[in-house]
DNA sequence: GTCTATAGCAGGATAGAC
DNA sequence: GTCTATCCTGCTATAGAC
């Protein structure tokens, strides 16, 4: 099922790479390594891709679509049922999902970093999250948007106390436990009363 | 005074390297790069470091112990004076501490984001803070610790809605006014309020 | 301490047979 | 789609003159 044998050569390239880089880094990692890991042949990578570039925005841009249905999904089910699902219901579900993304988010997070020119990747899934969860929200398209100072506050608010912490619980969860000598069950219960204590008990 | 000829050449090799680091990352830069652009000759950079990674090492080193430098007058200036200072205050001058040296900063974030084995500078910073900020908070040496509930809580807590937003913001904050067209005041003003609000204003 | 020159190899990428 | 062989650039690192 999982296994490497059953995987198709470009989900065989993908999976390497995702580990790879969230391992060594974009810049770390070469092709010839991906193709060993992948047990594919390296020119194959060449075939399926145009260089190693395309490798990684292809990464980014399939977990923005995989975040984009989910976000749909979520709100979706939850304004559907008649049941007001907790606020840290939602969290708890949503770490879950991140969790089983956090390599390719530690990547987007490393590129998001550099100060170099290309796509931030890190701020465009963000956004995605505001488009759900702020009412009226609308970035897209050339618009001029109305930035109210009070949607730019909102901005600030979500990112910096909301987003940030749960992406940085997702991608230091496992290397903070090593390094604190903490459990990996105990470290999530902490989190989420911090998270409940301090984003979701503001009255922004 | 901050012209590239009035500087050391370490001094202008650690300053080339910090910010093409930042901007390219580790991996992605070389060493050709930052000789060029130190205006220094390339074989000076392995007369003064064993090796690239001994030259990133130095930039951790030498943040590490500024930060331990400024821990402490901070802390020691606080009590000194009778007059108490606002956490608000002191986290202005915080930020204002960490903008100065946020190109290091981001390249530590990237290179803790990383899987493998080498020392956590990042982590290594914030156990720094929490020694001056948690009371009792020790962990040096191979001592063991009472690692009670109480104080891996508080670490999670300090860790992911305090020094985790900050630290966040600090690197962030441009390329953020950047994409979401945000002015760059306004931005910190909605920050520190966000700050206030959520890690400052819990009863932790 | 500073510079030139170069070793030695790994990297990204492609051509072309099957 | 898959594989072999190869190009060639650019990399880390050092030797050795001054």
């Amino acid at each position: 099922m999982s296994s490497k044998e059953s995987l198709s050569t470009v989900e065989k390239i993908l999976q390497a790479a995702e580990e790879l880089f969230a391992e060594r880094g974009f810049d770390g990692t070469s092709v010839n390594l991906i193709a060993e890991k992948a047990d594919v042949n390296k020119a194959m990578i060449y075939y399926h891709f145009k260089d190693k570039n395309d490798l990684i925005n292809s990464m980014f841009e399939r977990i923005l679509r995989e975040a984009e249905h989910y976000l749909k999904r979520a709100f979706a089910a939850h304004s559907d049922s008649g049941i007001e699902v907790s606020h840290l219901d939602r969290i708890e579900e949503e770490l879950n999902f991140l969790s089983k993304r956090k390599r390719i988010i530690s990547v987007m997070m490393m590129e998001a970093l550099k100060g170099d020119e290309k796509d931030n990747y890190f701020f465009k899934c963000a956004e995605r999250v505001f488009k759900h969860e702020l009412k009226g929200f609308k970035s897209e398209s050339g618009e001029i948007e109305e930035n109210s100072s009070d949607r730019q506050r909102d901005l600030v608010y979500e990112f910096f106390t909301g987003f940030v912490p749960i992406i940085a619980f997702v991608v230091f969860n496992e290397k903070w436990c090593d390094y604190f000598k903490c459990d990996s069950d105990k470290a999530m219960e902490y989190f989420l009363e911090s998270f409940r204590k301090t984003h979701l008990a503001s009255n922004f």
